[in-house]
DNA sequence: CAATAATCCGAGTAAATACTCAGCTTCTCA
DNA sequence: TGAGAAGCTGAGTATTTACTCGGATTATTG
């Protein structure tokens, strides 16, 4: 047995406790984005949160199931607001394709970039959470869908290429701007350069 | 003063000892690559190399410096591999250009990948080390560089914006490649791709 | 061949921290 | 309304682990 069990030891079904746990998941979030995983104590979540380290044990087994639970949430809103970003723009043309592509990157990374950062650097090596963390296959998936709908006579090996090119490339430049010039996301600087880079790749490999 | 020293205790001026920190350093990669940086116990690594514990405090101030001059000996290989793939094209299409940069890409992640996903993922919290492990600014400055001379009346402020899109793409392309399927990179499937993602771009730039 | 320096040893220390548990308080519902 | 359930408490435990230090062993040097 690798990774601990992160289930909840027991369900808060009273309203008093589910207020402790949503408090408890708040200090979490904020002890995690100041301090990083390894000087993420859960004392000191708990002295956060305002409740005894005991009630923390309570519905936290461990504190791997701690910022799971977090990162659970976290990807939940991220997959609803990548999915929201692609069916908006359901017109045809290429160029819209892939400029609706784009936009769900950009969009996944404006929901709690700090919590995002600490999650995706630090948090990988909590078993079980690696995959369900991967932002990345579940974009490639639905541009792959996405590809087979629009070309279906494109083969999977292709389609499967392409996606991933698509995918790799937005992330990379979306997170790349992040974190150097965070600017570029509002400008639109960064969305402009990765149309003139992905849309003729796009139509090449048609 | 947030992160420890990392300056060595001890010069090892024997032979002896001298065989000693290269025995240790040994281990230290072979436990840091198994086991993680977490779960990577100086105890461990001392036991490992076939020394004491003593021996190995005697040279090596604290943990974070033992990773650090691994780290550091790493980048040193790292950044040689890249100068060596730059330099041995030096003819002047385009074509070979962007080919020169993807091969300087995927030859820097084939020097010890296992050791470089460790250090890049789990070792960047560690002070100072952060900016010195980033390959992505080493590699970029030299694209900038090599992009002005080849044309020297590009607007700084574009060849930076094209030096960073090709850096990021070479580096998230061949990382994901690395982690998706290995065999990519012997099959020269990602280079092709990538060729055929970057030169267009590449050139409509210019 | 001393005497001094360099190297090595490893049991032991100190500190950090995940997690427990016995008992108290608050809530629910028959 | 009272008995049992759910929730809360926090001092204390157990474990892990970075790091020390007094002393033994080996190398150098005058």
């Amino acid at each position: 047995m690798r990774g601990k069990s992160t289930t909840p030891r027991k369900l808060p079904t009273q309203t008093r406790s589910r207020q402790t746990v949503a408090t408890i998941l708040e200090a979490a979030a904020q002890v995690l984005m100041r301090n990083g995983y390894d000087r993420t104590t859960t004392n000191l979540v708990a002295e956060k949160a305002g409740v005894s380290i005991g009630s923390l044990y309570e519905y936290f087994p461990n504190k791997e199931a701690l910022v799971a639970a977090l990162a659970s949430a976290h990807i939940d809103e991220l997959i609803a607001r990548i999915d929201n970003a692609l069916q908006i723009s359901e017109e045809e043309t290429p160029s819209s394709f892939v400029g609706a592509l784009i936009r769900a990157g950009l969009d996944a990374h404006r929901v709690n970039p700090a919590l995002h950062k600490v999650l995706v650097e630090q948090v990988p090596r909590i078993g079980g959470l690696a995959e369900s963390l991967d932002i990345q296959t579940v974009l490639q998936q639905k541009i792959e869908h996405g590809l087979h709908e629009r070309s279906p006579h494109l083969p999977p090996t292709r389609a499967r290429m392409i996606a991933l090119v698509l995918e790799t490339c937005i992330e990379a430049l979306t997170h790349r701007a992040i974190v150097e010039k965070p600017d570029w996301l509002e400008t639109g600087e960064i969305e402009a350069e990765a149309q003139l880079l992905l849309e003729p790749y796009f139509q090449g490999a048609l």
